[in-house]
DNA sequence: TTGTAAGCGTTATCAT
DNA sequence: ATGATAACGCTTACAA
C-alpha cells in the first residue's frame, strides 16, 4: 500500500517529528508549544509550518508527567443521570470552563466498593482537585493520604465519613422545619414525615428538622406518622394505606426528597387520597400539578458553584482549617401545602 | 511526629518507593499493580501492603504514556444539565465502567467556537475514542484528522456537519407521525405543529414527519398551524394566543420536544385552553398531570448504551463504512390526545 | 519467579 | 538563541 520509504512515523507525530521536519531542536520545538519566548521569528514559522503539516498535538500524558500538573479537577458522583447532580455538575463545569479546566466526571454508583474504585482511578490521574458526593456507607479515610499529598478535595451535600474536609451543604434542619411550619400555619396538627431510606444523611437531617419543627409548633410526633420507604411507588402505596386507616389519620404530609415526593404523589393518586403536602426538593412541573405542589427547594446549581469556588480557593493555595458552607433552602408556596385539615380517611 | 529513619520521599510515591519498602524489585511492584500473575504470594502480599503503608496510588500518565491507551473516552454533549444528555451520559458511563473506562465528559455550551475548543482540548488527551453531540451549526471537519489518526468517533443525536461518521439517532419523522396518525384517529382534523426553534436537526426532522403524517391522513398543513418558537412561556402564550384567534383554530397539538412541552402547556393553562395535545419527548410527571400528557418517547438510555457499544466495536478495531444506528421510538398513551376535537377559540 | 534496563514524549538544565 | 541530555513514573522485553 504505502512504501516505507516517505512514509511518516506510525502513530502520531511527536515532537521529534516536527524538530526534524522543522529543521530544529528538539527544546525549539518545546519552547514554541509552549508559548515561550526566545525563539527567533523564522524558526517559529517554521516549527508551526510543521505542526501543521503534520497535524501535531501535544501529548497531554507526557506533558502532564513532565509537569505535574493536568489543569483538570474530578468530580465523583452517585448517579449523573439524576437531574439534581447533573445540575450540580453542570455549575462546576462552567465554573472550571473559565479557568481552562477540564472536569473529569465519574458516577460512582451505589456501591460502596465501587465507589472506592472510582475514586482511587481519578487519584491516579494526579487531578489539581476533587469535588466529591460522597457514598453514605463509604469509608474516605483513605483519601487523607491524597488530601496531604497537596490535592484539595472538597465534599458536597452531605459529609464524608473518616474525614474532615471541606464541606458544601444546604441546611437541611432548617428546611424542613419550614416545611413544617408552613403546614402547621395552615391548620394542619396531624402531620406525618415520609422520609427516604434511612443512613443517609440528609434523609436524617430533615427528619430531625421535621421533627424540631413539629416542636417549635407543639405538635406532637407519635411514631406511627413518621415512617421510611424507599421511592418505588408500590412501597408508597403500602405506607399511605397503613397510615390512613389510623384512627387518627394525618391531614398533611412532609417528603423528605423529590423522588420521594413524586412517589407518594403517585401512591395518593392511585389510593384516591390528597393530603396537604409539603416536598423537600423542587422539582420540574411541580407548578403544573393540581393542586401544584409547595417545594422546599434547594439550588444544586449553586451547590455546585460554591463547591467549585471554594476548592478553586484550595487549589490557588488557600490554607486553613476545614470550612463547612451551609446554603439556605426557600420555600415555594404552590398549594399543596394549605388544603383544609380535613380528617381523610380511607 | 513519625520520625522514620529513611526520609520518606517528598511528593506522592511512586512505585520506586513501593518497590523499597516492600524489598522488592520495581517491575514486581508493576506486575502485582496491574494484576499480571507470575509473582509468589508473599511478594504479593509485601508489595499491597507498602502501597496501602504509602497511600500509593498509580500515576495514569505515566502508565499512559508508555502504554499508549488512557482507558479513557470522551463524551461531548451541549448541557449535561439536561435531563436528556445526562440520562444519556449515564448510560455510555455505566457500560464505560463494565470495561473499566473512564469518560471524561464535557459540556459545550451553546456556542460553537466553545464547543470547537472543548473539542480539541479533549482530542489532547489521545483518549481511546469520542461521542460527541454536536453542535448545529459548527464546523467539525477538523476532526477528521483526529479520526484518520485513528480516534473512533460515534456521533448521536444529530448528524455533525462537514464530517461522515458513526452515528445514533431516533427515527424522528416516523415519530412525529406516529403522533399525527393518533391525533388523526381520535378525530382530529385541525392539527397544530409547534415545532423548537428552527435550524435543529431533530425539530426540523419532526416537522417533516409531521407534515408526511397529516399527508398520510389526507390533512391539509396551513401555514397558520405550524409555528417555530422558543420555549420560553410567553412567547408560546403569543403564538397560542395568535393561532387560537383564527377562525378556523387548531384542536389538537403536536409539540417537537419535551421543553416545548412544557411550555405549551404552561401556556394553555394561562389561557384557559386545553387543546389535545402529543409531545415528542417523554418527560417525568407526565403521567401526573390532569389530563395526563401522550408523547412520543425516545430513549436517552438506549441512544447511550447503542452510541457506547458502537463506540467499544470501532475501538476492538471494527473497520468499514461508517454506521448509521436508527432507534425506534414509542407513543405513550395517556389521553391528553384523545380529547374531543371541539372547536375551541379564546 | 524476579530484577535490570530501555524507552514512551515532554520539559528543564546546562552548555554552546 | 539553540541544542544535547537528563529526568518524570511507568511497562516490558530480556537476563538471571
Amino acid at each position: 500500500m504505502s512504501d516505507r520509504k516517505s512514509t511518516p512515523p506510525p502513530g502520531r507525530p511527536t515532537m521529534k517529528d516536527v524538530a526534524t521536519r522543522a529543521g530544529v531542536g528538539l527544546s525549539t520545538v518545546s519552547r514554541v508549544v509552549s508559548g515561550k519566548g526566545g525563539v527567533t521569528r523564522d524558526k517559529v514559522r517554521a516549527v508551526e509550518r510543521a505542526i501543521r503539516d503534520l497535524g501535531y498535538s501535544r501529548n497531554e500524558f507526557a506533558h502532564t508527567l513532565r509537569t505535574g500538573s493536568a489543569r483538570t479537577i474530578g468530580v465523583v458522583v452517585t448517579r449523573i443521570s439524576d437531574p439534581f447532580y447533573s445540575v450540580f455538575v453542570g455549575a462546576i463545569e462552567k465554573r472550571a470552563q473559565e479557568r481552562d479546566l477540564l472536569v473529569l466526571v465519574a458516577s460512582a454508583g451505589d456501591d460502596a466498593r465501587e465507589n472506592e474504585r472510582v475514586l482511587r482511578r481519578m487519584l491516579g490521574r494526579r487531578l489539581d482537585g476533587l469535588i466529591v458526593i460522597s457514598h453514605e456507607e463509604a469509608d474516605l479515610s483513605f483519601l487523607q493520604t491524597e488530601r496531604d499529598a497537596g490535592t484539595p478535595i472538597v465534599f458536597a451535600d452531605r459529609p464524608p465519613h473518616g474525614l474532615k474536609a471541606d464541606l458544601v451543604v444546604v441546611d437541611n434542619r432548617r428546611g424542613a422545619a419550614d416545611a413544617v411550619e408552613h403546614l402547621a400555619a395552615a391548620g394542619h396538627t396531624r402531620i406525618a414525615c415520609i422520609a427516604h431510606v434511612a443512613g443517609q444523611f440528609t434523609s436524617e437531617e430533615r427528619q430531625r428538622g421535621f421533627a424540631e419543627g413539629m416542636r417549635a409548633a407543639s405538635l406532637p410526633t407519635p411514631p406511627e406518622l413518621t415512617v421510611v420507604v424507599e421511592d418505588e411507588v408500590d412501597v408508597c402505596v403500602e405506607a399511605l394505606r397503613e397510615m390512613f386507616s389510623l384512627p387518627e389519620p394525618p391531614t398533611a404530609l412532609f417528603t423528605t426528597n423529590s423522588r420521594t415526593t413524586k412517589a407518594v404523589l403517585k401512591a395518593s393518586r392511585l389510593l384516591g387520597l390528597q393530603p396537604a403536602l409539603v416536598g423537600f426538593d423542587d422539582f420540574e412541573l411541580a407548578d403544573l400539578l393540581s393542586p401544584a405542589i409547595t417545594t422546599i427547594a434547594q439550588d444544586p446549581w449553586a451547590i455546585g458553584e460554591a463547591a467549585a469556588d471554594l476548592l478553586f480557593e484550595r487549589i490557588a493555595g488557600l490554607i486553613g482549617p476545614e470550612r463547612r458552607i451551609v446554603l439556605g433552602t426557600r420555600i415555594i408556596e404552590r398549594g399543596s401545602g394549605e388544603i383544609a385539615p380535613r380528617s381523610s380517611g380511607l
